[in-house]
DNA sequence: TGTACATCAGTGAACGCGCGTTCACTGATGTAC
DNA sequence: TGTACATCAGTGAACGCGCGTTCACTGATGTAC
């Protein structure tokens, strides 16, 4: 598993690097087979998002960065969209995981935990801009993969589970609906990471880094659901 | 200038139509120069990002659509960034106009405007998606461009100047800056919009209109600021 | 008012390039017996 | 354990296509005199 990510993380030519040295146990150049293509062109295509943007993508580039022929991919994906769509699918996984683990089951109060998920969110958008591009900004429709619907189902449903927890802390009489709060989290958070929190350029600098930004708007919405910093 | 606009909304075909009839005042076909080939190609490109986003945006097929030959956009425009800078510019001078209309010196309270700005900019992401995608999803780094990033200022400048007004009325005391204000009503709007609002899909089907939801979440924001509903 | 001329905004043909896609093929792998 | 064979995952050559870009050109327009 490890070495997908570590093609995945790095430059332009360690997807080719990762390609060979996987060829065979590392027989390097060896080998008809590649062992792995499938990930090594899902590699490819996020350097390639990373350097140019979801739209310069494409299989023959893709292809010749694993180190292999033009027609090679068509044994592993459809077409650019599918393979876009795996990319994507990987990143809702890798972002469930991420906010699954800063949210830690709300320790040690809802709005602590809240915080850190919040940050986490931001966290995955700087980190891994490809990721986020493929999965935000790729134009790709969720609803024509179910596979890839479901993986953006599961990294909301961690937000689901977090507001559900904020929302059962209010003060009784006005429970706020808790789908309601997450999708109010969610969309402050999505817009701080899409606006400002952009590793290749935010739209706009702010005096403040975005996690400050978000850890005071979190504050102040849930102040004003009537939950105080402790609860 | 109203033709521009009628170009710019009808669909794929309006454009070439509308760059024909302005020939030399509507002699069909005649005349050697086009005449506004300039609003033709934004008005194309438009058009162009509404079928198959800013990516399928080319020289090529604006030309096209204008119809003109594959050469003559280069009299206008640099290349084809340059050509989407000024479509993104467009749109931010269009949505500036229309969140200042909105805003309406924050007549009758600063709640109600602020309601009808966040309305607004909801408004503007579902009736011009191509603009939209132009403005926060075509990769074109703003700083790249002075006009361009001039007219994206102009429009955050109208949010800005609302929750100036906004955080006037806090209670004393407890006044927050009021660009950091201003910086979390767009987070949460620009993250409906982005998430759920969009006219080609929403990310996530949810069960009220984006308006409703944002509405909501103004009013959570703002009650946690200390401004009641009719401050 | 007419004319000559500079400038502007187009034409259309041409070119190289990279991409998508298909094809018959072949080396490697796994498995039945 | 060895062998035959089916299947898998690649090759590499080829093709058509559309795009970007350049070029010498030409029709239309505006203006100086």
């Amino acid at each position: 598993m490890w070495p997908i990510e570590i093609g995945a993380r790095g430059c332009a030519k360690s997807a080719k690097r990762f390609a060979m040295s996987w060829r065979k146990g590392g027989r390097d150049g060896r080998g008809y087979h590649h062992g792995n293509l499938r990930e090594a062109l899902i590699s490819a295509a996020l350097d390639l998002i990373g350097q140019k943007g979801p739209a310069g993508v494409t299989f023959a580039e893709a292809a010749r960065m694993a180190g292999v022929s033009t027609a090679a991919p068509y044994r592993h994906f459809r077409d650019r969209e599918a393979l876009l769509a795996d990319v994507a699918r990987q990143g809702f996984e890798k972002l469930s995981a991420v906010l699954e683990n800063a949210w830690d089951g709300g320790r040690p109060n809802a709005t602590r935990a809240f915080e850190r998920t919040g940050r986490a969110y931001l966290g995955f958008a700087r980190e891994e801009p490809a990721y986020f591009a493929s999965m935000f900004e790729s134009g790709i429709p969720l609803g024509s993969n179910p596979q890839l619907q479901a993986s953006a189902d599961r990294a909301f449903s961690v937000l689901r589970e977090a507001a559900e927890a904020a929302a059962a802390g209010a003060p009784e009489g006005r429970r706020p609906p808790a789908l309601m709060v997450a999708l109010h989290i969610w969309a402050m958070t999505h817009g701080i990471a899409a606006l400002f929190g952009r590793a290749d350029g935010p739209l706009r600098t702010i005096p403040m880094p975005p996690e400050e930004l978000l850890e005071a708007g979190l504050l102040v919405y849930l102040q004003g659901l009537g939950l105080g910093p402790d609860s």
